[in-house]
DNA sequence: TGTACATCAGTGAACGCGCGTTCACTGATGTAC
DNA sequence: TGTACATCAGTGAACGCGCGTTCACTGATGTAC
């Protein structure tokens, strides 16, 4: 509606993120600020003030993508198989967003907001993982939760630069991984 | 020595990468064609000249770092811990190289260099996997190579990223982590 | 042993570009009275 | 119900910056004769 060109429109945060993202998505290089207002329809000023600075809308839009990510994990229940599906969907559908949110350059990893996604996602992602606990794992818990971790997350990585063939489709894939890791998940 | 400035100086090249490879570790921020050739006391056309453009710098660098990694491997022999704690090693003291090696924006990744010294690095790798192999794993030894692969790569870049607390020494956890994945390396 | 010549690595100046930040401003909004 | 005023989101012009690429050039080198 041309007649709603607010003045002040109440949402720019929402509109600017979400643009943020598209763009993220959609071109291999590097993001702008003057890029996201542009699409967004508004001075690229504002766009900077909105979020303080430039590290200021990348860190929004990071923790935005663990907020996804939250959503997709909690979608999987404790079942470990499926949350580690889900992971390696959401990585490799967002790949820009996830690079971004994985970019200690891009990023203000310090930030609460932040922080507090990255801790919730990393919480859904370990209650799968008491379930399906075999004897080696149950003999390091802390380890396994980190080898749970580390194997999605580099899965996720390595998909996303490129340089894995796989043969199978990538969900199997995942769930083949998920069974080397922890043996009792074979049954599921 | 200033007399011994030559106008062609012959290894040109390696001196740029020597010198890439260190500003990529020194600087958060991302590098540049320019940088490089002023630290190299050459112009920064010879730079891009010299690599054909920046992509080709930045590739012929990622090769380098598949080669160093590579070295790095085989002073395990087949011995799946020690490679793995010599994978990360390498990632999280070359920082800045890792994760360029594995950009996919800012590298040529089809490039027949590039793709050699990656694939050398992989089967290094993968040596060491095959001794280690539990029950689960010798069901199914492709996914074992990869969750393998994807486990140290995972582990490696979260600890780049800085969002990991390992409390015990990086080593240690590397060793803890892979006899999560593969249980007969339990024993060594 | 000397000369002519082709090659090509490296120079340095110029190009246009898009970037993030700054700043004085405008105008819409909500509150106090 | 109306007026004055403080707030503050957003504007748009200007800033300086470093970037990668291009291009006509220079001068060192190696080869042919």
């Amino acid at each position: 509606m041309y007649s709603m060109a607010n003045y002040h429109h109440g949402n720019l945060d929402t509109e600017l993120l979400a643009n943020a993202r598209g763009l993220l998505e959609e071109s291999p290089t590097a993001i702008s600020i003057r890029e996201v207002a542009r699409r967004t329809g508004v001075s690229h000023a504002a766009a900077a003030h909105h979020f303080t600075d430039k590290r200021g809308l990348l860190t929004a839009l990071a923790a935005d993508g663990f907020r996804s990510l939250a959503q997709s994990l909690a979608s999987a229940g404790a079942d470990f198989l499926e949350a580690a599906v889900q992971y390696v969907r959401f990585a490799t559908s967002n790949p820009g967003l996830y690079s971004l949110m994985f970019d200690p350059k891009a990023v203000d990893g310090a930030a609460v907001e932040l922080a507090e996604a990255r801790a919730e996602a990393g919480r859904l992602l370990h209650t799968g993982v008491g379930t399906v606990l075999d004897e080696s794992a149950r003999l390091d818990p802390e380890a396994a939760a980190l080898a749970a971790l580390a194997l999605v997350h580099g899965f996720s990585t390595l998909l996303i630069s490129g340089y894995l063939q796989v043969s199978d489709s990538t969900d199997a894939m995942t769930r083949r991984l998920g069974r080397i890791v922890f043996a009792k998940a074979t049954t599921s």
